[in-house]
DNA sequence: CACAAATAGTTTGTATGCAAATATTATTTA
DNA sequence: TAAATAATATTTGCATACAAACTATTTGTG
């Protein structure tokens, strides 16, 4: 006997086990960027401006797609740890310019032995993890295209 | 020339397209889910609910992975909308056991259309919808060991 | 040029999430 | 059985996230 309520079982949902491995992943992150003194999206936002220095908030939102009012707060914060200045634009006073101080630039060095550890714990192979990567990459943008419709 | 920082480019880690993914399914349910008057989160819990109810906090938590800090004031909104009870359990007073209201149970009718669009969003096949969620369980799976190592 | 519209960030409000500390009740053990 | 331990939920503190409202600046247009 079919089940009229099949559709709706946890178990058969493909987004709970998306959301629980996203936060599982990003919990497993937190120990061992403590010694970064960053949070998890405080490390992507850094490792964003390792290769964007002195971008506006406005690029880096795009880019990482967090919403600006995330990315205010955020950036307070790691200017009040002394690794980045914002400074308004010069060009346009809108703007405002994230740009590495010296230590923030210098965390680069730290940082490298992270994705050496978080590989362990996800414990892919370099196929697994292109496979997985591929797929998400297609949900995210059928979950963009979608959205205009 | 191979770059030393090649490990710590964005573009190369598995956990930031994962994040993103997750938290842009996330965002993709709200507008769907605003008609039952219920968080992405919120979901989750009634989703558990409708094949748990009776449960315990704690039950819950370990079968969702939430902690019950998260848990508490989720579970209270939900009894404020009216969708579920708490009440102390008799035979341990420690326990809380949660409860689907009339409401709350027959509220799982109206959610029958939520992951039929939401497929269309994810926009997968069968195969590859299988494909992921292999993959991702194997993550969750490693991540879970690589805590006790 | 003046005013409308667009752009960039910030603030406010709501909802997660987790860790750590706390309170209460139940269980184990000496 | 009294004290220590464990289990369950709650509270507190901190850090995201996003939507909506707001401010300041710039651009487009009649």
């Amino acid at each position: 006997m079919e089940d009229k309520y099949c559709s709706i079982r946890l178990k058969n949902q493909l987004c709970f086990p998306l959301y629980l491995c996203a936060k599982e992943v990003t919990r497993r992150y937190t120990p061992l960027l403590e010694e970064l003194d960053l949070t998890y999206t405080q490390y992507v936002v850094m490792m964003y401006l390792w290769e964007e220095d002195g971008c506006t908030v406005h690029k880096m939102g795009e880019a990482l797609m967090l919403d600006p009012s995330t990315l205010t707060p955020l950036l307070k914060k790691l200017e009040g740890k002394g690794y980045i200045t914002r400074t308004r634009s010069e060009t346009d006073e809108r703007s405002l310019n994230i740009s590495l101080t010296e230590t923030g630039s210098q965390l680069k060095e730290a940082a490298l032995k992270i994705p050496e550890q978080m590989k362990c714990c996800i414990g892919l192979t370099e196929e697994e993890g292109a496979q997985l990567c591929g797929l998400i990459m297609k949900v995210l943008n059928n979950i963009e295209d979608s959205e205009k419709e």
